[in-house]
DNA sequence: AGCACGCCGACT
DNA sequence: GTCGGCGTGCTC
């Protein structure tokens, strides 16, 4: 008799002989096995008669064998995982919690199934797969939506897991759900502490807690009972893993969904236009609160187009029109938010030729900081004194260009003759539980707002609107739309959101500004349908690192590419791109793209396999990215 | 994960 | 010229 052991490392599943005496129901099992010299727990996922590698004489002998962590369903879903991400089937593994869990069944003696076996109660709800979406008017709206569900059904559910984008968005729903499940919940997410996550992982296992709140990894929990799940803000990119097993939660849980044959809530303000595809196809159902009628455009914050065209001074960032509401809501004692993407003063432009100074590294433009004096690189941290002259035509004309965050303090603070606060800086919305005093006017980027949750302003400005749509991205468009209309949320309803733009004829910033999902979906489906793009297409992106010789490695590739079956499959590059990785200088982008998920898949696999023979590159594959 | 092998910097 | 850094490869 062989088994097929997986062990939580990169690493594919390897065969094992299994001793006579051993129990006959072996999948799923947490057994030990020599590797390397040294034992190490490994799960079975499979088991036979025969060896299929019987050329290999020397297969060594399973030394433990241990209770279950894996249900069926289970294997299943880290089968998925590891096929679908292609990664090996050790890095599904070890996402899965497995070393918690090895930790927990070894030394206390339980089993991962049988623990949660007893809470198993089929309920009409349960065993009905099907996945719902919630198109909300607001974040608010989508927490009403799961309390009235999780209230209406909570008898009926045993095993649930509600997933929010942000580690800071727990809070949001923990106590909602506390007064609904009680000691049945807990929290998951990357910032616990190793003894915090092995603490919760135990009460998972052992049936203690079966509801459970977390960020991505939330979705990947070893529970063998699921009968609800929810993706709360389902369009964030905060879903999908830049690192390790590069899973996307919104996608795993609706995968998970299925196999687990439990229904599947998405919800958001903004939703993705994967998922609206999604709905017009069917594989989702539309849904909404049945009392809350959907809210009336003219509830919500009025949203101006600010034209950067007519703005008063050359000089000046901040347009009149802003000013001058800005004025109006500080002599009230309102609060004004600006938002600019830059930290620092601005960039540093040669006016004789345009040079803009850049690191010389890291090809990104160098940030000023007025009161330090220097340029650093916002990529390496490479710091200097502000040069005198221009590198590439040596003259003196060189001028502050654009405005980062210390120059539009500086702005307001000369015009309106205000205090301003710095988010981040002089308040950190997600460390410090404190109150902006609430007569302030703050300044900070998109990033640091996103973070703001509770504070409700009476108006935003925004300065980066042209920077969201321009981005060379074909999903710019629908992360502008999403950006925009999360800001509206944390806005009174009656104040109001400035975009300060050139291009205020643009029909995106129509859509936005009259909250006109409907026909921005129908025109963005469009647009990728003509295109080819997502979802009427599917995307792999390969990275090829390298240390050095990337010439020489370029012939290898192309002969590689060559070498794949193209029949309805298209591949473009190698291109050269900036190396996202500091340890690796050379970076080269390969881009595969096909209607059928199957020859997608099975063509890249092929490719990795081939990639990976290069010597001295490392190779990383990401399914469906989202940054292009 | 952990252990072995391998190619570039500061030392007797 | 060698010692040793850790970056990459391999494990049934």
């Amino acid at each position: 008799m062989y088994a097929d052991v997986v062990f939580p490392f990169k690493l594919s599943p390897l065969t094992y002989k299994v001793p006579e005496d051993a129990p006959d129901n072996l999948k799923g099992r947490i057994v030990k096995a020599p590797l390397m010299g040294k034992g190490h727990y490994g799960l079975i996922v499979s088991a036979r008669n025969e060896s299929l590698l019987e050329k290999k004489k020397n297969i060594k002998m399973i030394q433990e064998i241990h209770h279950h962590f894996a249900s069926e369903s289970t294997l299943s879903f880290m089968k998925w995982l590891s096929d679908y991400y292609l990664s090996p089937m050790g890095i599904a593994l070890k996402s899965i919690f497995f070393e918690e869990a090895v930790n927990i069944c070894v030394k206390h003696d339980v089993s991962c199934i049988e623990s949660q076996r007893g809470t198993k109660k089929v309920a009409n709800f349960q065993h009905s797969y099907k996945s719902f979406l919630y198109h909300a008017p607001s974040i608010s709206h989508e927490y009403y939506l799961l309390d009235e569900v999780l209230n209406r059904t909570y008898p009926d559910i045993h095993g649930a897991v509600i997933l929010v984008p942000e580690v800071s968005q727990i809070e949001n729903l923990h106590d909602m759900l506390k007064n609904i499940f009680g000691e049945r919940l807990c929290v998951i997410h990357s910032k616990l502490t190793k003894n915090k996550r092995l603490e919760t992982i135990k009460q998972i296992i052992t049936g203690q807690s079966d509801i459970i709140l977390g960020t991505r990894s939330a979705i990947l929990v070893p529970i063998s009972n699921i009968s609800f799940i929810a993706v709360t803000s389902e369009h964030s990119t905060s879903y999908k893993g830049e690192e390790g097993l590069r899973y996307n939660a919104r996608d795993a849980a609706v995968m998970r969904g299925f196999i687990e044959k439990s229904h599947v809530f998405l919800s958001s303000v903004c939703p993705s236009v994967e998922s609206i595809y999604n709905v017009k196809t069917g594989k989702y159902s539309p849904t909404a609160p049945s009392h809350i009628a959907p809210q009336k455009v003219e509830n919500r914050p009025k949203i101006k187009i600010i034209d950067s065209r007519l703005k008063g001074q050359k000089t000046m960032t901040i347009s009149r029109d802003v000013i001058k509401q800005a004025r109006d809501i500080a002599s009230k004692g309102g609060r004004f938010l600006f938002i600019i993407n830059t930290r620092g003063y601005s960039l540093i432009r040669c006016e004789d030729c345009g040079h803009i100074a850049q690191c010389n590294k890291c090809n990104i433009p160098l940030v000023f900081y007025k009161n330090r004096n220097i340029v650093k690189c916002h990529y390496c941290g490479f710091e200097q004194t502000i040069h005198e002259s221009c590198e590439e035509c040596k003259g003196f004309n060189i001028k502050p260009f654009g405005a980062g965050i210390e120059k539009i303090k500086e702005e307001i603070e000369d015009v309106l003759k205000i205090k301003t606060i710095t988010l981040g800086k002089d308040y950190m919305p997600w460390v410090i539980d404190k109150d902006i005093d609430a007569a302030s006017f703050a300044i900070g980027t998109s990033y640091t707002a996103k973070k703001l949750r509770d504070e409700k302003f009476d108006a935003i400005a925004l300065f980066n609107t042209d920077w969201l749509f321009t981005r060379p991205d074909f999903r710019a468009y629908e992360r502008t739309f999403q950006e925009i209309t999360m800001l509206t949320n944390i806005l009174k309803p009656d104040g109001s959101l400035y975009l300060q733009t050139w291009y205020p004829k643009k029909r995106i910033l129509r859509f936005i500004k009259n909250y006109d999902f409907k026909t921005f979906y129908e025109y963005e489906l469009l647009q990728r349908k003509i295109l080819d793009y997502p979802p009427f297409s599917r995307i792999i992106l390969f990275n090829i690192f390298m240390k050095k010789n990337a010439e020489r490695s370029l012939h290898d590739i192309d002969e590689i590419i060559n070498n794949i079956d193209k029949q309805g499959l298209e591949i473009l590059g190698p291109v050269d791109i900036a190396s996202p990785l500091k340890s690796y200088k050379y970076c080269l982008q390969i881009f595969m793209k096909s209607k059928d998920r199957k020859i997608l898949h099975s063509q890249a696999e092929r490719l990795l396999i081939e990639l990976k023979k290069i010597k001295g590159a490392k190779i990383n594959a990401d399914v469906d990215p989202l940054k292009i």
